[in-house]
DNA sequence: AATGAATGAGAGTTCATTCAT
DNA sequence: AATGAATGAACTCTCATTCAT
């Protein structure tokens, strides 16, 4: 049995202990069993269960951050909006364990966790914030606080997929891009559109 | 000292510490030393050490389901949506520190609780998936899929006031009110360069 | 059960324990059970195996620095030096198990443990070596290397001492002191008188 | 690579780990890497960890004991003394890190090796006693306890030879050999002041 | 003969909970 | 009602030893 392989067994036992138990109620003994192996084999490859939780939370990350492409204004920004909203349901569906662990693994619940994904959070944030206010100076977003309008979307995003890797609904990746896609562009109340007329 | 009061102040020690330490990092030494009682003397007043974790989110959620009247449609409803908004809102913010544990016990990380607290989420959900619905037949919601639209306002919601109670942003409250009610209303998105063209 | 003796019990234990066992093979469920209290009573008491370990080795330093009396030259000198040997001698043959666990953790073994008693001995070894000084200024001690009679003499002491808190001869302690005296002031070897006169 | 050669470096490389940590402290990866050795080799040439150790201090004793010569009384006999002192103390600080480790290893501290290393002790004071009362009979050693003379000299000569083998101090090998036989023969305490008045 | 991945018993320590006072 | 000392199950991590390759 090859090392790498081994490793990634373990890899996916934990993941799969991490999301059905969460962090804290996942023993070692847990995820040693899931990947059959002895307990001491598990400190072979990594070098305490916070690590290997990192190391997962961390893999994640960066399929996220590759998902994600930079709008070239010069072509269809509709497509291209969709085409990274796709992109980032994508990568997250595929991988609907990791993403119930990041989902559920809310800032503030444990301070030493809670601080590596806050600071992933507010990454994200930031660069949907320069994105905005690059849009607002292009009037391609409405002027106004960009700050929290990421922060909306993030919120929305993750509400929507929590749903879909939670069991709690499944709806189609497709769906959800466009839903989300019609949110941010013209939101869904129709209250008295005569009073108060944009603009 | 009476009884309500000593319960009181469990709360009270309680909140504080799980809000700064997160529910598993908060030993009961934590609380009892911020509640100025013996450790014995926590186990006259609550079960367990989650028993008085939950009294604390119940309480919130009981706040909260108080706090939100059913709209009426014979008169102004932008008003009425915003103040639902307003009123939930001030629930939280004046609770910054339950807030905090609320929007961070995020479903999923442990399943016994994630259980307790989805099912809220699920109730709020619920409730603004048939408002959303009634809004649909009366044309002041837009086409669609309702519970999307219900998904998508709670995340908006819980990602903006997680900001404001974990110190990472202090907007104004009318702010957030008047934002959400516009994401809601306008969505920010403008790309469709006909209608909102910039200047 | 009053807290000091509880703690006692815990000090007496790991003394006995300790002194059979040696610091590494002593375990604390060795230590819990000899007290009879439960494991995790230990840890109410004392912080770690170490330092419970360091109290007892500290206990025996204290007595024995207590038991040393500054050497008044204007007296009778002999009385003195045997005063001091003796009471030397009868700290540590009270406390026999104590002594031992001193006298075998010698430094080197545990880096760690090593440290602590090895400034001790030092310690020791320095006041020997001012008082011999001292007294080569006053004619009773011989001109020399007196950090080398320092430590001839802490080394006899230690190993005559252990025998007897070893089992491997119990000896008087009279016969102790008077012997450790003689052989500081005469030696024992008579080689040759005649060519090598002192002076 | 021949099998002689391979023992050799692991011996080599445990005495540099026991010298430097300690017993319980070298670890069999530190010996394996110190001997640029795979883990499972060790166990081709050692039974295990304590055999190793064993072996090592049994290689000391070994030169220890063929280092001493009997003493022939027809000759000089401050020179035999002289020189079994000085064979002793070569043997010894030729090899610092294994001495380090013979002296280290105080009986008393692992009940199981204790016993072994008691038992050299015992036979080196058994051959010393032997020494001291055919010298008695002879008229030059002192009358008196002869267990009690040999157990100081081994003592003596231990503690100054662990100062130099620890780096507590680095005394030249004939100081330390005269030093020691004017301790044996005149002691250093003058405390009859009228054979030895200073000046 | 050599390797090094795998093993698993075992250790120290924590902490929610109990209960005699 | 209040106390806080006592409990002991449970957990993470270590490391000497084994064994298939």
């Amino acid at each position: 049995m090859g090392k790498a392989e081994r490793r990634q067994d373990l890899l996916r036992a934990a993941r799969d202990v991490f999301a059905t138990k969460g962090f804290h109620d996942a023993k070692i003994d847990d995820i040693v069993a899931a990947a059959s192996v002895a307990k001491g084999t598990f400190y072979l490859y990594f070098q305490d269960k916070r690590s290997i939780f990192s190391e997962l939370v961390d893999g994640l990350f960066a399929r996220i951050g590759g998902a994600i492409l930079h709008v070239d204004l010069g072509s269809d920004i509709e497509a291209q909006v969709k085409h990274n909203i796709r992109a980032i349901v994508a990568v997250l569906l595929d991988e609907p364990k990791l993403t119930r662990i990041l989902l559920s693994y809310a800032p503030g619940l444990d301070p030493e966790f809670g601080a590596k994904i806050q600071s992933f959070y507010a990454g994200v944030k930031m660069l949907l914030k320069e994105s905005l206010t690059e849009g607002q100076e292009l009037g391609i977003v409405a002027p106004g606080d960009a700050s929290v309008y990421a922060t909306f979307t993030l919120g929305a995003m993750k509400e929507i997929l929590f749903e879909n890797v939670s069991g709690a609904a499944a709806r189609p990746r497709e769906q959800i891009v466009l839903e989300l896609f019609n949110l941010l562009q013209r939101g869904y109340l129709r209250v008295d559109g005569e009073r108060h007329s944009p603009g």
